[in-house]
DNA sequence: GGGCCGAGCCAC
DNA sequence: AAACGTGGCTCGGCCC
């Protein structure tokens, strides 16, 4: 049985009948007579891990592999006969692998080939002459029915859009798997996954075998093999979700899993809905913007002239003014020399030249990223926009965009309101009201912090007039205000005295000084923030309020960067529970509005969430209707995440997406 | 000509 | 003694 010291990480083997391991036992390298946990030595790595946990934390590999023969067997249905036998056979299983085969990856361009269901004794595959009789099934929303799919997003998306049917119950494979490795691996694909829990090795990606096939000509591409993989994939889904489903429930993530096996469906839904661009406002707003960019690029150049330098200073060519390279060299010859060229640097040199390469650095930026690139990707027929959300993209939970990424558009009015209503419908916006602050208070339990939110004071007034003793009236906006609200937000990451010495312009030994008033008031949080770091630190991992875990590599001691890397760690460990917890409450209100919204039959479905923000799009007559949902479902998803602390949601009612 | 990476910057 | 958390996109610059 090995123990590790915690406090000077001495591991020592000692005899097995060694009592409990939170006993006093003193550490004979450094004294210590606390922290001493029993360990257990990995047989793969040979690396230490805690007793208690399932598997190995470094290698997080399990000792249980199964090794397993397992052979394509399958029913291609071609008659009502083989229909009838299939639906019967699934009406009987309560565990059912589920999925499909596209000719491309976009639902409203390509087609829906296959649709496959069994378990792991044998596939039903349905050509699209089932998918009339298939949609009408009702096994799909049997809820003693569970639908296992590895991707689901994909696969529903596909189904919902062809047969407009969705399974009740899920079980995502891949959602399971990065919730049980979140942090640790990102081996996710149904081939990685196979080869872990079934020590099964899965036939290439599928996708370039179908992805050739007119629907037209299908039945004369479909070969014997093709179809024998298409079934290999769903059989080995249910003895995959077993073994999960074993891990959720020991690593106690079963309340998550669920959340995020709800929340698939209503991502599936929320990309096929897209959202509405007004193309031409865009097209105005770049023209506007291209403007500006020439008008700093003239200023340049002006500078440059009248300077007596010319415009060959780069040995005959004109200066790459999106070189940072080229720009510092540029400074140079103007006497002045800095290390790097980015923003935060350049806003500290007062000089026109600076401040123009500054202006132009701003619109080439919106011009890059947010310029007619971006209106590549709006789909002609509907003007709409149908970005991937990846569920769990961020090792906090967080969702993930692309394509575009609809989580980064400029909180300008002049972006956001490209993105509106079509015609006779509207938008509506509502976002939790500082959220990760309420989660914060929520998770630490502090009464002061606790109380400003129930008296629904301002909240960096309030602190200010605690940190420095004055009354509200006192607190001066720009003074303690600001430094509170700084330190506020500033809490969620980590923030240190030199970095909030330099954004509120003092030193930073005032800025500790500060820091130190603050915690004095609020010793609960000062005391949550610490334990947060030190137990990811030490047990490595973090947990959220739904218990949502996300784990961290913890190097050897002999690591050059160990000191870093933990800090690093205690870092993320004080912002995950607050990120993290702050998703969970943001995923449980989209499963909620989701659900209301159909309850209701209203004319209204989500179209947009940016971490702590849904977008729901409306017809004008449901949209009050709607908004009261979507803002009672964020407060009720506040109320279950965070019971101690009053969640607040503010809905608006437009004609575009407001910020 | 494509892949990769860091710099810089957009969001919360 | 420090050290601001989570992402994606585009570009320059370097490599093969």
């Amino acid at each position: 049985m090995y123990f590790t010291c915690f406090n000077c990480d001495l591991t020592l083997d000692l005899p097995e009948s060694t009592n409990s391991p939170r006993e006093a036992t003193t550490c004979p390298s450094c004294n210590s007579d606390l922290h001493l946990e029993i360990y257990k030595k990995c047989p793969y790595c040979k690396s230490f891990y805690l007793k208690s946990s399932s598997r190995c934390l470094n290698c997080f590999r399990t000792t249980d592999c199964l090794s397993l023969q397992i052979q394509p067997n399958y029913n291609y249905i071609d008659s009502k006969d083989s229909y009838a036998q299939a639906t019967n056979a699934l009406n009987e299983m309560n565990i059912i692998g589920f999925d499909v085969e596209t000719n491309g990856l976009d639902p409203l361009e390509k087609d829906l080939l296959l649709v496959q269901l069994g378990d792991e004794e044998k596939t039903y595959i349905f050509d699209p002459d089932w998918y009339p009789f298939l949609s009408k099934e009702e096994f799909w929303s049997n809820n003693q029915k569970l639908f296992i799919a590895h991707n689901a997003k994909f696969d529903l998306k596909f189904l919902k859009h062809n047969l407009d049917v969705l399974p009740g119950k899920i079980f995502d494979t891949l959602l399971a798997e990065r919730i049980l490795t979140c942090g640790f691996s990102r081996k996710l694909s149904l081939k990685e996954v196979a080869k872990k829990y079934l020590k099964l090795n899965v036939k290439k990606d599928r996708r370039k075998d179908f992805g050739n096939i007119r629907i037209a000509y299908l039945h004369e591409y479909l070969s014997n093999e093709l179809l024998e993989y298409a079934s290999l994939d769903v059989q080995i889904l249910p003895l995959i979700y077993r073994k999960q489903n074993e891990q959720l429930l020991q690593q106690d993530e079963m309340k998550i899993a669920s959340l995020e096996f709800e929340a698939v469906k209503v991502i599936a839904k929320m990309e096929l809905a897209g959202i509405y661009i007004d193309t031409l406002k865009w097209q105005q707003v770049i023209q506007s913007n291209f403007q500006n960019k020439q008008a700093a690029v003239k200023k340049i150049f002006q500078i440059l002239k009248g300077s007596g330098l010319s415009t060959d200073l780069f040995g005959g060519y004109i200066i790459n003014l999106n070189s940072s390279i080229e720009i510092r060299e540029l400074l140079t010859r103007f006497g002045i020399h800095i290390e790097r060229a980015d923003d935060t640097t350049l806003s500290q040199i007062k000089h026109p030249l600076v401040k123009y390469v500054r202006e132009y650095r701003k619109y080439e930026k919106l011009l890059n990223s947010f310029g007619d690139k971006f209106l590549q990707s709006v789909r002609k027929q509907t003007s709409r926009v149908h970005p991937s959300f990846q569920q769990i993209g961020a090792d906090t939970g967080r969702f993930s965009c692309t394509s575009p990424n609809l989580q980064q558009i400029p909180a300008t009015e002049e972006y956001r309101s490209c993105f509106r209503s079509p015609k006779g419908r509207k938008i509506i916006t509502c976002d939790y009201s500082q959220q990760e602050l309420r989660v914060l208070a929520s998770l630490s339990r502090d009464p002061k912090f606790i109380k400003m939110y129930k008296d629904g004071v301002d909240l960096h007034t309030a602190t200010a007039s605690m940190m420095f003793d004055i009354p509200e009236e006192k607190v001066e906006k720009e003074n303690h205000r600001k430094i509170a609200k700084t330190i506020n937000f500033g809490l969620a990451y980590g923030r240190g005295p030199k970095s909030l010495g330099i954004t509120i312009g003092v030193s930073e030994e005032q800025a500790k000084t500060m820091i130190e008033k603050y915690f004095k008031q609020f010793s609960h949080i000062k005391n949550w923030l610490e334990q947060a770091a030190l137990a990811a630190q030490r047990k490595g991992y973090s947990v959220t309020l739904l218990n949502r875990k996300r784990y961290y590599k913890i190097p050897p001691k002999s690591d050059p960067e160990y000191r870093s890397i933990l800090s690093s760690i205690g870092r993320r460990g004080k912002n995950s529970p607050i990120q993290g917890s702050s998703v969970d409450m943001i995923k449980m209100a989209l499963v909620y509005i989701d659900k209301q919204l159909e309850a209701n039959k209203l004319d209204a479905f989500i179209i947009n969430t940016v971490h702590d923000e849904i977008v729901v799009e409306s017809s004008i007559p449901d949209a009050k209707k709607a908004a009261k949902i979507v803002q009672e479902c964020m407060e009720r998803a506040g109320r279950n995440i965070a019971p101690n602390v009053p969640t607040i949601a503010e809905a608006n009612i437009g004609d575009y997406w407001t910020h």
